[in-house]
DNA sequence: GGCTTTGTTTTATA
DNA sequence: GTATAAAACAAAGC
């Protein structure tokens, strides 16, 4: 599921190849991935625009224009952006050369295809359709509904321990899984890292957030960073359907401790407990009741 | 064919 | 009125 580290690496991915390629035209199969039905006005504008550079916020990728444009690319469960050279066929999009990271299954659900001058193409692949994609003026982007509303980066420099917990706190009552799912809090963090990071920082996922100990928010933070920077470290997880921009898989699901590990032992030293699964805020939660507190 | 999956939005409840 | 919880929604794999 693309949380920060997935979102980032495509983004990475992006700026790696991508900078000042021209659209040529987009085409598409699926009009509901378009924020809006505006395929009508993307195409418009995207039309011989100059890709510049890419960026990231919260877990929406940036793509921006030299005409004053920016794409808005959210990859929500199983989306992902690839770069390689496609064609539109009756029955969806094939890749047309083996270069293309079509030798991977995930290429019959290409859904978007921006056709590039340079002969590749920017294809958004998708095999549940929830994907959105969207085109704003970019010096409107932090007004745009999508953006306004996200709390702080947690990865950014301007965001200090005491920003983190202010957040937090804004939530008292509420679980703090749920609260550090809450993108309007911290933006970035999915369901895969927030089960991670409270593992790390030994605090059960129902607690209450106003009945952490004020000791623990700068635990819970730099823990927050060391699981979005290990996801980056690693390429992104790939549990579900995520790839990089060249269809490789991440291996961030490899060192999970607690995701999708229900029943196999905890991996804290010295712990013998069994991870659990539970719902939590309509959420599947993994964690270790025994190492990990509940305030 | 019902159940599961997550990110986000919307609706309901306390 | 406010804060929080629950439900809805997207679509497809198993």
């Amino acid at each position: 599921m693309p949380e920060l580290p997935e979102v980032q690496t495509t983004v990475n991915g992006i700026n790696g190849t991508l900078q000042g390629a021209v659209i040529v035209d987009v085409c598409h199969d699926w009009a509901k991935i378009f924020r809006d039905s505006s395929y009508a006005r993307v195409r418009k504008i995207v039309r011989g625009a100059t890709i510049t550079h890419a960026s990231r916020r919260g877990k929406h990728i940036l793509i921006h224009f030299s005409n004053a444009h920016t794409l808005i690319v959210h990859m929500k469960m199983t989306g992902h952006l690839m770069v390689g050279t496609y064609k539109k066929i009756k029955t969806g999009f094939v890749p047309t050369d083996s270069q293309s990271p079509l030798a991977d299954p995930f290429n019959r659900f290409i859904h978007v295809v921006f056709t590039l001058q340079d002969g590749r193409s920017l294809v958004f692949c998708d095999a549940r359709k929830f994907g959105k994609i969207s085109i704003e003026l970019t010096e409107k982007l932090s007004h745009s509904p999508l953006i306004a509303h996200l709390g702080p980066e947690p990865l950014d420099a301007s965001t200090t321990v005491t920003l983190f917990k202010t957040q937090l706190l804004k939530k008292p009552k509420s679980k703090i899984k749920t609260v550090l799912l809450d993108q309007t809090i911290i933006a970035g963090i999915g369901n895969i890292y927030s089960d991670e990071l409270l593992w790390l920082s030994k605090v059960h996922p129902e607690s209450r957030v106003g009945n952490v100990p004020p000791t623990l928010f700068p635990i819970l933070f730099k823990n927050t960073q060391k699981v979005l920077y290990d996801g980056l470290k690693f390429g992104g997880d790939s549990t579900s359907d995520y790839r990089n921009i060249y269809g490789e898989a991440g291996v961030s699901h490899k060192h999970h401790k607690v995701y999708q590990r229900r029943n196999k032992e905890c991996p804290r030293r010295g712990c013998a407990g069994i991870i659990e699964r539970k719902i939590v805020g309509a959420r599947s939660a993994h964690f270790c009741s025994v190492c990990q507190v509940q305030y």
